[in-house]
DNA sequence: GGCGCGGGTTGATTCAGATCAACGTTGTGC
DNA sequence: GCACAACGTTGATCTGAATCAACCCGCGCC
């Protein structure tokens, strides 16, 4: 693990009320990974085996139909841990890891996460703050999904990536993924692309613009359903 | 809080780990309210100003629409203890709650709760297990919502209530918030109801029941979708 | 018993979004 | 610089589920 990596590890939320000997206790028979986008970290339904912690680049986790056609259920950046709900009970993963962009990756082994878990008051603490977040994203997810049309559903993400108060914002993913995160087809998307100009939002390739964000938290019902 | 209350939550993953001593620790100032079908206990957008287990009865948790249909996000039963992340992060509910059949329900101060857990580690550790929980149930909702058709949603939450074998199953709630919970109209849901009697599920009013199971989990992809 | 009412079902129609297919566009490797 | 291959867009059509409306049925109540 690089010098930059524990610096990482401090400054997200999971990690940076614990002490620096905390982090070593965790880490010390942790391991750093580095995968090509395209790769795949864990199928679901895999025993878990490592919590994983995103360095750099960029990873999905998705679920898969019998069909074998995938949808994603969240994008993680860096900084970002995840899965730690199936380490922490030790049940198979609900969901597949699809690398976006090359990732580094740290993997900590499951079963000595549990026991140091068990041990450490502060990790306790921590891990109820960064489940309890995450919780919340997905019941956004949830209510985005049941209450909003394909259109809002993007309005609200794009306000969501721009910090909620509109200007110019870069979309990290491929539309294809972003599509599957919002729950439909990369044509939909596009559509729903075409049909936010209406509202105000430009751009081509991964730059898009909000002009009024006001009018497009309106459209999307923003604060109302968030 | 009555004798009986003790037990129950003595029988809750969260509390089960609990020393008595913590449990008094943590309900000495709380209360029990008694609620009717109907009510209302919080809306979305309040500040959490108490940590909710319900004793007995049945709670929906619902998210709106700024035109004001409601969508279930999730239903509760005796002895959850919902809205956890809310009240641990100190931030406005994300949904609100219904109550579904008359309901006891002890409530805890937030504040309180939150003093106790910055110092309870066993509280802390029984906090992650239940979140954890909870996280893999809102992945697999959303999952449902975006690989599954209505008739398959149905199907798999019935095989859930029979605990995956089927046999003969008691519906718990109306239909109509079934069918919100299943992110549909309860006309759809009827329809649903109708297209699985070709998979062998059959039944009239809140009684069902599942002739192959097997089949029917086939049908929905059961095993490899959850 | 009859009446009313809320919840559930059934049918007809509409509509959002999926699917299928063709066509741009961007970028990448030789 | 060109060719090929993804990726993305656009258009036509299809379909699952929503909507709108009528009807049914079980139940409480006078």
């Amino acid at each position: 693990m690089r010098a930059e990596d524990r610096t990482l590890l401090k400054s997200t939320p999971l990690f940076a009320a614990l002490s620096a000997s905390a982090i070593d206790r965790l880490t010390y028979n942790a391991f750093v990974q580095n995968l090509p986008a395209g790769a795949v970290l864990f199928q679901q339904g895999d025993q878990p085996e490592f919590l994983y912690i995103l360095l750099a680049g960029r990873v999905a986790l998705t679920g898969r139909s019998t069909e074998g056609d995938e949808a994603v259920i969240e994008f993680f950046r860096r900084g970002d841990v995840f899965i730690a709900p199936a380490v922490v009970l030790d049940l198979p993963y609900l969901m597949s890891t699809r690398v976006l962009q090359d990732a580094r990756i740290l993997m900590i082994p499951a079963e000595h996460f549990r026991e140091v878990l068990a041990r450490d008051a502060a990790l306790n603490a921590a891990l109820v703050k960064e489940l309890s977040r995450h919780w919340r994203l997905l019941i956004r997810q949830i209510k985005d999904l049941k209450l909003r049309t394909a259109p809002q559903r993007l309005a609200a993400y794009l306000l969501d990536l721009s910090g909620g108060n509109g200007g110019s914002v870069e979309l990290p993913e491929e539309r294809r993924f972003l599509a599957g995160r919002l729950g439909m087809t990369p044509e939909s998307l596009s559509r729903a692309f075409a049909q936010l100009q209406a509202e105000g939002v430009t751009g081509r390739g991964r730059h898009v613009s909000i002009a009024d964000a006001a009018h497009l938290r309106k459209f999307c019902a923003f604060d109302e359903i968030l």
